[in-house]
This record gives structure tokens, C-alpha cells and sequence, in this order.
DNA sequence: TCTAGAACCGAATTCAGATCAGGAGCAACG
DNA sequence: CGTTGCTCCTGATCTGAATTCGGTTCTAGA
């Protein structure tokens, strides 16, 4: 649906791609506030102006690329968990699958992380709000999912009985939380991040 | 030394503390990029410019706020677990204390929540970047604090073995994610979440 | 070839945050 | 008493980054 909507909407000379991968590196790497749209502009060879053919504005590119990896990141929970069937198998791989990321997909994580807050307030222009409307019903899908799968093991006695829509919160807050502090060049590799959180996940569901 | 120094440095006829208390409603309730830094100047019945007598800045304002509710949260942790000895006992008292606030305290944890980005990267003004690295240096104690904890539980045994510093973000990550979904009107009242919050930390620590 | 729409641009505008150049009130001191 | 030195405050002005305006150029398809 998205790849479909994207070729559809995106012609051959569109810069949609290199925009949105250009401010990825930059909103991760110094932050939103601190990149200047012309910054982007200039590494993707345009004028400023030109940005607003493919965003409305700073912010409606920031949610994209939000409600993007909020996308990628469901699709791929749901992936890997209809995989398996065992309720501490599906954790397991959810979890793994979370810190199975590229580089920029950690990116996008942790801007993703900073940004929540946007989420909240309504925006006043339409593009945006769609945007951010989008970004929420995905988060909601996200939790929501989560909190199926902790429902299941509870049903099935492998888990014990716990409110499974707040512990699903306290579980992705955990999870999320790693990319505040998670660095490439970090004391800590992901691999071994990884392991740690999804020993952690097990053991916050039994 | 926190409280001697304001006292010291703050005039009886000081508006500080209107100042910050008027920004935290406002950075709490719509959010700080929404929050016209003229808008509290009004609040507080004051020109705007006269902020800059107690700010450098706005985002000066935002640190000194960040960085006071760490200092409390901090202090009031080693001040619950310090009456007790027991390490579960000690994790119990300790995610309590941290859900047993003021509303106004509360607010002060969601923007805590919303803008540690802004803790990551140097300010260019002294002030800012004095009050960012005290606000750093603040989450490194907390860390450490909670670390300390974990591992006393380990050494005595209550606790499994893990690599307490991770366990410690891990925890510090879930407990404090409640901020970004915690509403006072919301379906859970903070004394239930506290209740599953201490119930979930448990069992990550064994 | 003609044209709709995608892609683009330089100049001008806007607006919130920040600066400037002071002024008023008050306490302490000689 | 006057003056010195603070804290606290203000109106006018500046700044810089996002955005808008009013177009032009390019290209796929009829």
C-alpha cells in the first residue's frame, strides 16, 4: 500500500526520497531544531523553495518521516510474530525485530523518540494534521498489537495475568527508551542491547 | 545548597518563580515550540522583555526546569530508599516515590520526557550550557543511583545477575515513559499505574 | 506541436526570539 | 541628604529562519 502510493504520487525526477533521507541524517544526527530547512535544501541541490513542492512545511516532513518508521516498524512486528506461535517465542523475535534496523532506521527511531510529543496538539494546515492523524492511529496499532500478543500468552497460561494494554505501554517504553541513549559508537553494540531488552520482555510478561 | 543559592541570588521582589512556574504549565500543556515565550511574560504581568533579567533564553528557561526536576527526583529517591534496607523493598519505595507527585510535578516530567534531545548536543551561551551539563550530570547520578540499588540486590543475592547499568536505563526508560501517555482526566489514575509500575520492576530486577 | 502538471527559483514577507539603550525603584553608605 | 550600585523593568528595534508570492522551466503524454 505505501510502496503503491508512494510509485503512484512520486514521478521519476522526484527529490521526495533524497529530501526525506537528507533530513533523516540531519534531524537525527543535530536535531530538528537545530537543522535549517535550507541546510536540506542545499545537500539535496535545490532551492529552499523548492521543499515546499514536497512538504508543507518543516514539520509536515519531520511527521512523515515519522508515521514512516512508526509504518516499517508495525509491519514488521507483524512479520516476524505470525512466524511463530509460541507466545515467549513471539516476544523473543518482536524485540529482536525492533533493533534489527539499518543505521538510518535507528535514526528515524530516534527522532521518532524526541518528537512524540508532536502527536499530541492538533496542527492547524490540513497536510499535517493528516500526518500527524496518521502517526497516532499507528502508534494505536502498535500498542494495540503488542497488547494482543501479551492477551494470548496470558490466555494461554504462559504468561501471568497483568492489565496487557498497560503493560504493553510499560514494554515499548522500555523498548523505545534504548534509543535516547543507544550511540553506534556506544559502550554497548546493539546486538548486545538486543539480547539484554528481550531478556527484560520476557521476564517483565511472566 | 539548591535552595541556599536561590534564596541568595533571588530578590524579594523576584518573579523567578512565577516566571518558571507559568512556563511549566505552558511547556507542559501545549508544549514548548507552541508556547510564545511573550505569553508568559503576560501571565506573569510583565514586559517581554524583562524575562531576559531571569533567562538568557527561552530554551534556558526549559533547562533550569529540566534540570530542577531531576535534582528533586533525585534527591526525594535517595531519600525514600535510604530508610529502608531490604533491596526489593528499596525498588518498591523507589518507583513509588517517583509516581507520588504534584500535578505541577507531573507536567515537569512530561517535558523532562519530551526534550532530553536537548540535553545531547553543546549550547552555544554559557548559561544554557552551564545549566545543560548540571542537567546531565543529574541523569548521570540517577543512573547511577538506580544502578547502585540493582547491584546491592544482586550482591545480596535477591536479584539475578545482569549488567546493572543496562538494567538500570532499562527500568528508568519504562518508569519514566509513563509520561508521555499519563494524563490526569486519562482511564488510569497514577496510583493504579504506580501500583503496576512497581509490580513490573520487580520482576525485572529477579 | 501543444499543454497540464511536476519541479523549480529569487525576492519579499512574517513573526517569534533576542538585543539595545536606557529608566525607575530601593537599600546602603558616607 | 545625596549619590552609588544594585535589581527589576520597558519601548523600540533587530535578526534570522520559515514561509509565501509570483512567477519560470522542464517533460510526459494527447
Amino acid at each position: 500500500m505505501t510502496v503503491d502510493e508512494q510509485t503512484r504520487t512520486e514521478g521519476p525526477r522526484s527529490k521526495r526520497r533524497m529530501i526525506l533521507d537528507a533530513a533523516i541524517d540531519n534531524f537525527g544526527g543535530v536535531g530538528f531544531e537545530h537543522t535549517k530547512w535550507a541546510t536540506i535544501a542545499d545537500e539535496v541541490g535545490i532551492g529552499q523553495t523548492a521543499l515546499y513542492h514536497y512538504f508543507e512545511s518543516k514539520v509536515h516532513c519531520l511527521l512523515t518521516i515519522m508515521s514512516n518508521e512508526l509504518e516499517r516498524s508495525l509491519e514488521r512486528t507483524r512479520a516476524v510474530t505470525a512466524e511463530v506461535s509460541d507466545p515467549d517465542e513471539q516476544i523473543r523475535v518482536a524485540v529482536a525485530a525492533a533493533f534489527d534496523v539499518t543505521p538510518r532506521e535507528a535514526l528515524q527511531e530516534r527522532i521518532l523518540m524526541s518528537h512524540q510529543d508532536l502527536l499530541v496538539g492538533e496542527r492547524s494546515s490540513k497536510r499535517e494534521e493528516a500526518e500527524r492523524e496518521r502517526a497516532r492511529e499507528l502508534v494505536r496499532e502498535i500498542e494495540h498489537e503488542w497488547a494482543a500478543l501479551l492477551k494470548a500468552g496470558m490466555d494461554a497460561e504462559v504468561f501471568a495475568r497483568h492489565d496487557e494494554v498497560v503493560l504493553a505501554r510499560l514494554m515499548l517504553g522500555m523498548i523505545n527508551s534504548v534509543w535516547r541513549w543507544y550511540r553506534p559508537k556506544g559502550a554497548h553494540t546493539l546486538a548486545e542491547i538486543s539480547e539484554q531488552v528481550v531478556a527484560a520482555c520476557v521476564r517483565l510478561a511472566h
